[in-house]
DNA sequence: CATGAATGAGGTTTCATTCAT
DNA sequence: TATGAATGAAACCTCATTCAT
């Protein structure tokens, strides 16, 4: 699921041995290290390497280049991501709206605040390449499963769910970028987390029709 | 205002005469061209003044370096947006939520539609370099005249305004954002603008505290 | 004429000004020596930049790439070759076979004898690439000549004179080849052309049926 | 005979096991098709041992290094050809001129046409290396061979037996060579033979001076 | 003996920038 | 002032070779 588009960007080999899985490890985590402390800009091969302590050699026996790596950088990160939010539509189905809003949220603010260096790191990285796939593949995960979710909704009805949660879950990842990329303290990201849930649970009442019997009312 | 940090990035000249007024819009446009249809990897000064018609040493002579090329180009972009959002919300104040909600809205929308272009080609670039500044930079400026539109709204009150102005204001970019960079249809981009509304206005009522006096329920 | 068949072995650019055109020369020129000297194996693109006394960025002004230069210098040195042999064959047309013999000979042992050093240099290079193409085409083009004017020679008629010419040809150049790769001493090449001599026009009288009136054998 | 002249070009170990042999045979039939199906360029060790379905290390434990391999490949190829000549020539001794030719055509042809792929992969290595010494060692071999033939042919005397041989024997070369890389059909092959045998008899025969004693004409 | 992960020197190529014309 | 040839640091990537397992 997610995988490259091109050919060229799938990883070169799986790593059989130990010692392979560990360099793989090694050179991921240093990739975000660079990324992160000097930027997508002066991201190199060699110095992937060198912060990860392995030469350059190894780093392309697991990648066939540079895109390569970044693209799995990123997908890990995205799909970590994707499948927290994921999880939780699917727990939250059947659940009141209420309950789904902070479901979701908590479960996507929650993965991204797990990983804040990944987050930031990778933001930059996006745009590059044909990563743009791997966000838009993510993005529609995610939207689908949020869709799927609002459709159980009891008592409300969406027009067009699809739309709801493509909204709603743009907007959330744009709120949560701009703290992020902005190096937002962590005070405000505590924040952030209420506002989303505001943000998402008025937005979907709005969209929602109700559906239920107004009995009472016209007793 | 939104001054470059690094004295690097300024412009090497101000074009006084038209000639090189209008050199400086055919690079400017160029370097849009290129972002667009070669991508950021494949921008080069060499090819920016191929593209605009120059030479690059022309290009040269206006912009120290690449970094502030693409600085400058961004920099105009971002200021078309940030100036129609604060115009717009200096217009809506005092008037009605919806009013105000409607003007922002629109006056975002509107000027991203209006170069779409720019828009799509300059995402890739802002991660780069030190634009991270003036993106922050004109989100602030967009978020305060926002903020300070809100706290003149009748009958309702804040309790932090600028907080409730900045959650609104990245959610619209990042739905906006995303449906650019996903390549959505005009259809799309159309419903866009009425979901943004709709999103805007029911969380800042949410958020909204009533000032209105409550008669009825004292009596 | 035997353009290369593939875009990315055209060269980059035409050296407009004499600067340039100075530094194609040397290029070259460097190239040959580099082959001639280190080997096919020791040419590499800044070993021929250094020996030219200019960048390797110059080099990749004009050529795009390192087979584009071999490729150029191998066709430059074949074009010579080729061209003395079209312009011997067109010349001996109507002439005697065993002028036309010493014609073809004389031009392409000249040929090949006035630039020795890339002769020698060259037959390293031609394998490699793409490179049989022109080696193909220059080849063909050689056969077609000597065929042609094989067709004019008096009181005789050739079966096939384009497959006598190809084996004609590849024979010359097979024996030449081995004594240049085989470093022969200026003596030996002296009689290679006595015996390139000796072996086209045997070959080519075996080769011939006689058109001539037998008048005294039908009294 | 025909040893390597550098010392790091002998074969590491000579395989006694039957099993070594195997390997060592499904490595040169390796270097043969990766030499065939991606060019020189792209032969690499480790391509080569993966095409034999083994591990670099084997190769290794083999050939000390890379040009140990390809010289082997080489002089296991030419040394086919050269005994194939030389046997031919041995077994043609006393025999007419036209027998010596067609015997030693048909060795020649006969060799190569065996081994058509396996002529057509090594033309572009030979270049390259110190491989020059074994294809000069094995084609004196072959002249040598050649020249004691002809001094036996009955009747006949050469001024320069050697230098016919060599010319001959170079000139058959480079003919075939020309239909080889030149990826003649089949068809063309079967030709070759014939005008190679015309080639070499019309040339010994112009060579050859008549020692025969004209008792006919004196009566 | 066999394996294949690791190495890193070295090759190819790009591109921001300068400066003579 | 405009030009574009020249520069060369630095990026990407390969591959012959070794050696721990």
């Amino acid at each position: 699921m997610a995988r490259p588009a091109h050919a060229t960007l799938n990883p070169r080999k799986q790593p059989r041995q130990a010692r392979s899985q560990a360099t793989v490890e090694v050179i991921v985590e240093a990739c975000i290290q660079v990324l992160l402390q000097e930027g997508a800009n002066r991201l190199t091969t060699t110095r992937v390497a060198e912060r990860a302590g392995v030469s350059v050699g190894s780093l392309y026996q697991y990648y066939p280049n540079k895109q390569a790596l970044l693209y799995a950088v990123l997908a890990q990160h995205l799909n970590k991501v994707g499948d927290a939010v994921e999880v939780a539509a699917q727990s939250a189905s059947g659940r009141s709206l209420p309950d789904m809003v902070v479901a979701v949220v908590d479960a996507f603010v929650g993965a991204k605040l797990a990983h804040v260096d990944e987050s930031r790191a990778l933001y930059g990285v996006a745009s590059d390449l044909e990563a743009a796939d791997i966000v838009n593949a993510i993005g529609a995960r995610c939207c689908k499963a949020v869709a799927a979710m609002l459709s159980t909704a009891p008592r409300v009805r969406f027009v067009d769910a699809r739309l709801s949660a493509y909204i709603w879950f743009t907007a959330m990842v744009g709120s949560t970028r701009a703290m992020l990329e902005g190096g937002a303290p962590p005070k405000m990201l505590k924040a952030l987390r209420d506002q989303l849930v505001t943000l998402g649970l008025s937005y979907l009442q709005s969209e929602a029709i109700s559906t239920r019997q107004k009995r009472t009312a016209s007793t």
